[in-house]
DNA sequence: GTCAGTCTAATGGTCGGATGTTTATTTGCT
DNA sequence: AGCAAATAAACATCCGACCATTAGACTGAC
């Protein structure tokens, strides 16, 4: 194995290990490139992969950080990983959702609280079928992300977070304000708050793997 | 931003755009430096972290390639960082492969095949109560990602594969194996291969789902 | 004493080049 | 044609120098 590989895994360790755990502050580079036995290059080559991940909080001027380590960092790998491949495999990708979403909704029916309710209301203001793309990316995105939080499950939000990245939704909605069929898509937004609201799990379970369905239907025509 | 995260995305980018494919084979280190117009060391450490991803594919002496970018490289990325946060938070991975897995155990019912079957079954030879606990784990690894895979969906694999370490597994098996619950496991198993075989789509994710719930469960008093 | 501004030391960021190691290819011999 | 040695190409590693940024200490005015 490469000594920067092998300094991968040193740090690695270091961290299941609780050597070092989350907000600790790494050695300089200069001292931990020699406690482990290698360049400073060649360990700068590490850091920046673990940074890449998420692992690690580079400050230039200050020092390397290990980050919160909440499972959110998740998110950022996958979305990476998931933007590279959109065009074959949204299918597939829509396939997983329609698993997640409705799943999370019926667990969120029954913990949702009016704060949450109030926010989910919040995103739809101010919104209909005259505005622009970059605002309907930004509600869905934000709808979608509040009913997978108030699932209260941190996994659970990262992936179906990395799993449904900004660059794909704007294509989507974009192909739904050509065929003006926003306008459904947000009054279906509009049920499933509602359902959430009643506390109604297998309603809102149900709507989910209507609405998502309904996307993933016009998207398998539109491919 | 740095000019090594300008590199990432610059070669993000090429992917993304198509100028470079699966199994291309990137330019030498130097000629690529010169193009993207910074140092081999710090393009070096924006290929490094493309590597740890599983995007670039470098082979020394030969060359950097790009890999194939199946969805596949979605577990490698995932179980890095699922690794490093094993202890606080496995329930909750446990809560989204109970939502996950029987979802996959049902879609794979209907299209799975005898061949399928027949290695699934060939997973339960020579496993009793006796045997160790790295050969459990091992039929337990092949045992679910038989499932999944037979579900005919990457993104599906990939994720639950990323949920499911090698080092949790290990942990659970050996307490199982204190408990003297194999047993008890291992026949939810045939029961699980029985439900495929006649293609109960309902039965095979009720049983996935108390299957996972039972681990799930002796996980909850064991913590 | 307190605050603002300045200075400094620590730390990461970048670079260029030298050298080692591995692999694929070419060459040359039989 | 086939095998083996030589060669070249490419990545791996290290080193040392210098730049850029930041946090924190210091200083001086009030």
């Amino acid at each position: 194995m490469a000594v920067t590989d092998e300094a991968i895994t040193k740090i690695k360790d270091m961290l299941i290990s609780g050597e070092l755990s989350a907000g600790d502050r790494l050695p300089p580079e200069k001292e931990l490139s020699e406690k482990l036995g290698l360049s400073r290059s060649s360990l700068r080559e590490a850091v920046k992969a673990l940074e890449i991940i998420k692992v690690l909080d580079v400050r230039r001027g200050d020092g390397t950080y290990v980050t919160s380590l909440e499972p959110k960092l998740l998110t950022e790998a996958m979305t990476f990983i998931v933007d590279l491949h959109q065009d074959e495999s949204i299918l597939e990708i829509f396939e997983v959702r329609r698993i997640l979403e409705p799943a999370a909704a019926a667990i969120a029916a029954g913990r949702i609280t009016t704060e949450e309710i109030a926010g989910l209301r919040a995103t739809m203001e101010n919104i209909d079928d005259s505005t622009s793309v970059e605002q309907l990316v930004d509600h869905d995105l934000v709808f979608h992300q509040l009913i997978t939080s108030a699932a209260n499950n941190a996994y659970l939000s990262s992936v179906l977070d990395g799993l449904s990245s900004g660059t794909v939704r704007a294509r989507i909605w974009r192909g739904l304000t050509q065929e003006k069929a926003v306008d459904r898509t947000l009054s279906e937004h509009g049920a499933i708050i509602e359902a959430l609201e009643r506390g109604d799990a297998e309603l809102a379970k149900a709507l989910l793997t209507v609405h998502i369905s309904g996307v993933e239907h016009w998207l398998r025509q539109a491919l």
